[in-house]
DNA sequence: GTTTTTAGTTTAATCGTTTAAACATACATT
DNA sequence: AATGTATGTTTAAACGATTAAACTAAAAAC
């Protein structure tokens, strides 16, 4: 860069007093310091004259906080995360915090990494979206004492601060509405995870299906390793559509199943939801294009976001307080895609 | 946290040497320094210990670099962008650079904000897809010898570095598809904007019709408010459609325009593409889920992406280097929304 | 007229690195 | 023995800011 940066040494000899005195006047401390108001004057003006911009690395080094947060998330190219992480962009600036986003792709391993990383970077804290067997990094960061917050995804073993989703409830609302609706037999696509959020997930599917006194039948539920959704969702709506009692609705746990799954339903030329009846979570452009829109379970990202961030900073403020844990509810969007069951003749 | 880090000094009395010879071992530079073998051995020994890293903070400070490039991208939200960043930011990762990120949701000031923002956090260097009226920001970090390369987006009156789309040619072979395929009144939905790029679609666009005698009709170009979108888009199909020459194909200068137009064709109840046929840029999972494919212009995101990062660390190493000012090509890919149209009896 | 206060300013250490230059030894050369 | 060279190590300044503590000079108090 051409200009080398202006620095309050310059401001100093320019103004003919010692850093000091500058450093002071621009931090506000005037008063405390009492600086001299006409030198205060002087040393503003020529600040803004010189166009003086404070050098944050210094100023981290010294202070030891540098007003970044390090946000991981589980996967950029989902639209529910690149959302989210957009969200936490805008409310961290709001107060004076700048965020660098890393990707765990779902990875521990990366995961691992990226905290690394940002540690090493001196992120005064962190927003982390966990993926799996992660849980060891956070016992890891909750032993050296690192402030942060899990977002979307929590530990309940795990003393932590976290926001995230009441997964049960969302899963039993798809699950208890696909039944209201008149669909019997019910599957559920999820990610093969020890996660929390997915675990409860199944067991609100479980729970609407036990509360209607609808027999839980194993070929329903087919639970998907992340590497292979192509080939795994294939195989299991399959084998969901040739059991004994085959499905005539589907629940998706996530974004991505969706996607893979409609795919392959849109392949086999099935009608939704005269053929099956699609309820899905995560939420994006697609469910409202689809020729047929689909019903969804409606996070609240922005809240979700938010909170987090305001969490997070209170924490820095306060390293002490008590640990926030904030489950929020979800909203079932009901579309087309989980219309009433038209009853064949 | 916790336990404080541990720093040059903590190993340094440890091992009972100075600072620097800590600093020379554990940078490699014990040949150059002539630090002795065994005490280089033993500083290796106690920083493994001791779990040392390096504050990067303080190395930054020293050397001016901080191994840090921000990324401003036009629209987080748009998943061709949200892509490009993940592969920015992975290449990045593999030469030692961390990215920051922050969308400028397609405002110049937001991206003034930003470009202040990221100069302030000493990025070394920035990738930029600049948004509308942001030709001055430019003009101004080539004022100021600031390195950085334009992605997806240029301004051709500028002497920059950059890597983008042959946007003329993708539309001209945009139109010259639809036409092959019997289409003749060809409508073209873009941005109200004076960004090259759009600029250019619309210039490849009107080629294709004009080397194919097809006679333009001005009601067949829409260009819509970034701010309005929904709206215009519905107005400007409607015209489209009650046209002199109704249109029976439509091109989507991009993706966010693509989607509002679908989700309007959609409601309108017309069948794509025997009422309409549909090609559009950008690329995401909703054109697969389409009831009926999407043919779209691909883009070489993985290309753009990295290559934009291999300039600018290329750039950084060699401030003084040539201006590399590369236009990648892209590569319809044809699907059923454009197919060979069917001849009304 | 001395002492104490107050106001205004500077000094210098500090954060954690890097690195040119100075220093100190041992060994080789004449 | 005096000088030169190689080897190994330390010193100290620098990056740019912050801030406790020291200092100075003038005003207030006794």
């Amino acid at each position: 860069m051409n200009k080398k940066k202006v620095s309050l040494k310059d401001i100093a000899e320019k103004a003919q007093v010692s850093t000091a005195l500058v450093s002071y006047v621009l931090n506000g401390k005037e008063k405390e310091s009492r600086v001299g108001h006409e030198i205060a004057v002087k040393i503003k003006a020529i600040a803004r004259e010189l166009n003086y911009e404070p050098n944050y690395l210094a100023k981290s080094l010294r202070s030891g906080k540098t007003q970044t947060i390090g946000l991981i998330i589980a996967d950029i190219s989902n639209p529910f995360f690149a959302n989210i992480a957009r969200i936490v962009e805008d409310e961290a600036k709001k107060n004076g915090y700048t965020v660098i986003i890393g990707s765990s792709d779902e990875n521990a391993e990366k995961s691992r990494d990226l905290i690394a990383v940002f540690l090493n970077r001196q992120v005064d804290g962190f927003i982390i979206v966990s993926s799996e067997d992660s849980e060891e990094q956070i016992r890891y960061l909750l032993d050296k004492n690192v402030p942060f917050v899990l977002l979307d995804r929590h530990f309940p073993d795990l003393a932590t601060d976290f926001v995230s989703l009441n997964s049960f409830k969302a899963a039993f609302d798809a699950g208890s509405h696909l039944i209201q609706n008149g669909y019997k037999n019910i599957g559920l696509i999820a990610y093969k995870s020890q996660l929390f959020h997915m675990q409860e997930r199944i067991r609100g599917y479980r729970q609407s299906l036990a509360e209607n006194r609808i027999p839980f039948q194993s070929t329903w539920l087919k639970e998907i390793g992340f590497e292979t959704v192509e080939k795994e969702i294939r195989v299991g709506i399959d084998d969901m559509l040739a059991a004994d009692f085959p499905v005539d609705a589907l629940i998706f746990a996530t974004y991505r199943l969706a996607i893979a799954g409609l795919k392959y339903i849109n392949s086999l030329g099935l009608k939704v939801p005269d053929d099956l009846a699609i309820v899905s979570f995560g939420q994006a452009e697609v469910f409202d294009l689809y020729y047929c829109p689909i019903t969804y379970v409606l996070q609240p990202m922005e809240e979700l976001g938010k909170t987090a961030v305001e969490i997070l900073i209170h924490k820095l403020k306060q390293p002490d307080a008590d640990k926030k844990q904030i489950l929020m509810e979800a909203k079932l969007v009901a579309r087309d895609s989980s219309r009433l069951k038209v009853k064949v003749a």
